[in-house]
DNA sequence: ATCTCATATGATAATAATTATCATATGGAA
DNA sequence: TTCCATATGATAATTATTATCATATGAGAT
């Protein structure tokens, strides 16, 4: 139903912290697994109440560090939002996001026609351009549902 | 040379929020103002600072507020950054965004090519897409010809 | 123009999100 | 194994944002 995003086998992302300089722990390696385990973009918050089953211990000062170190090696990415805390991504794969205006919900979407998208070779003011995003904003199916049932959605405070 | 992206008149904005039930205070006025004459996408403790010399006595708090009547009237709205504090955008024409990886800078971006992109008829899911914003990420002028200057920069902690 | 009252402001406190500090534990090189 | 630079766990501090509440004010009705 909720397929996992593309993770990175645990060989290629030990090499990928070392190569970092980041050491490998046991920790570390729990919190990428809670983030690969999760397609819908959790916050901090979200990996470390995951976390709490097998590892009871782990603090949440912890979890953001770690996060902070698993995005430094590459591992994982934060994801534009508009304010409220933020959200991760360990999809490694090129995609793009789908965003709920109403609920907040972000999913992964990969199209072939968007992600074929070249960058306008000459931008303003010197800028260097290397990649970019696109947020497909909308209402999710169960927003959108709800929308029909009551008529518009307000837009919600954050996101 | 910063030019001012495209504001609403003032009896415009005053329109606007009435129409949406937010009383005109002079306040108000003085936040949007602030922000329409900021192109950068200033945090809410930037319009505050910026609003300082002519209200000192304006609290922070109050420009939280102020800042959500606004985009609820819809002047000004949110624009999606990677974590840290929400960046606020009170250009009110259609436009895209260059995001400096290195430094966090925000400016605007109208390209033809990109802004008359269409949303594809079919998102899965049952997602409704009601519209998109992209954000070409890299590096600005200044962080660009110092990378040039030293070689690589890494990616920045916040955006 | 004055009255009225729902709502905004200003002052302040509270909460949420994130980062810092530091003593102890541990990965991994030698 | 020994060693040491770095990570964790515990905790405090800071930053970002929201809540509360007494007083002030916008704007509709006299
Ligand atoms: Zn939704
Ligand atoms: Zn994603
Ligand atoms: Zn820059
Ligand atoms: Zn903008």
């Amino acid at each position: 139903m909720e397929g996992s995003p593309p993770l990175l086998s645990p060989a290629e992302a030990d090499r990928r912290l070392r190569a970092a300089g980041v050491r490998v722990t046991a920790q570390r390696r729990a919190v990428y697994e809670a983030l690969a385990a999760d397609p819908l973009h959790p916050t901090v918050e979200a990996v470390h109440s995951r976390l709490k089953k097998n590892w009871p211990s782990l603090p949440l000062p912890t979890v953001y560090r770690i996060v902070e170190d698993l995005a430094v090696a590459g591992l994982i990415r934060r994801v534009a939002s508009d304010g409220g805390p933020q959200r991760l991504d360990a999809n490694a794969e090129r995609h793009q996001h789908l965003v709920c205006r109403a609920c907040g919900r972000m999913e992964d979407w990969t199209s072939a026609g968007l992600s074929g998208l070249s960058l306008p070779r000459s931008l303003p003011d010197g800028f260097s351009g290397e990649t970019y995003d696109i947020r497909i904003v909308g209402l999710c199916r169960t927003c959108s549902a709800k929308a029909e049932a009551r008529g518009i959605i307000p837009k919600r405070r954050k996101s």
